[in-house]
DNA sequence: TTCACTGCAAATCATTTGCAAGGCC
DNA sequence: GGCCTTGCAAATGATTTGCAGTGAA
């Protein structure tokens, strides 16, 4: 499994490293869309000597390298997917969970307004209450995490 | 016009101050979807009291009462758009601006998979290149603001 | 040896918070 | 008077930067 996220990076252009490879692997297992700090309080057990500073590093030259996505949707942190297939993205306000969402039409807007335009990225977002949130109605610690 | 702003401001629940009016008057006026402490800088030579504080309140306020949008567009800081109808966004990954893109069709993800759901917010960002940035070629000093 | 990768510590910087003062009803 | 708004200063916290050490080709 190891192996196969090296060549996963090295397929990508980016030189494999422990480090590299333990956080790619996390972004392959774990569909939570975790922030920097997650994977890092995640992996520092295993790695001991892992520093932050590697784990921002390399999530920016995932994201470069298109073996990761970037999402702004959170205020707070950047969040990180390591699936790349296009999809949009629904954030519960009350929980905070990032769901993946199947994507109809990728082209919202008609392309006769983008004349000229170079587009490298597309993303979409929703935010609103998730099934359960909604249904547990307000009784929970509605800890107001817009 | 400023008595028209702060019309606006009390059909949207919030009470009018001078600091509300004139941070409002400056979402409506300008479209650039400023930063808070771009108009902060605009505006505390005319109200030179004006504490940056007061900005953010104001600006979080806005968008909790539906006054104005804040964009998650750009990784630096949060940008805030007066003109709340439905329209997506381009972000210029040169020369850093954000343009307007009408919208076509706003759900592009199937309602089925929303089920059970509350969607407040929707939103759709495009990056790449613009127009003016894309012929200009890498000629210019490419700032690479990403 | 070289050069990229790592990681510590310090810096940066947008945003928030605590709190006192002022203003409006 | 009481409450909401303001604004200063300090705090917070995510991310970046400087730089020295380390390791692989």
């Amino acid at each position: 499994m190891t192996n196969t996220t090296k060549n996963y990076l090295i397929e990508r252009g980016i030189k494999p490293s422990l480090q590299r490879i333990a956080i790619m692997d996390y972004l392959l297992k774990n569909r939570t869309h975790p922030s920097a700090d997650e994977i890092y309080q995640a992996l520092c057990e295993s790695i001991p000597t892992l520093s932050k500073t590697t784990v921002y590093n390399t999530l920016k030259l995932f994201a470069q390298q298109g073996a990761a996505l970037s999402l702004e949707i959170d205020e707070k942190n950047i969040r990180y997917d390591g699936d790349t297939s296009i999809h949009a993205h629904f954030r519960c306000k009350s929980c905070g969970e990032i769901i993946d969402l199947p994507v109809d039409q990728v082209n919202m807007v008609d392309p006769k307004h983008l004349e000229g335009f170079v587009i490298t990225e597309i993303s979409a977002f929703y935010k609103g209450l998730c099934d359960k949130c909604n249904h547990e109605g307000s009784l929970m610690q509605n800890k107001s995490i817009n």
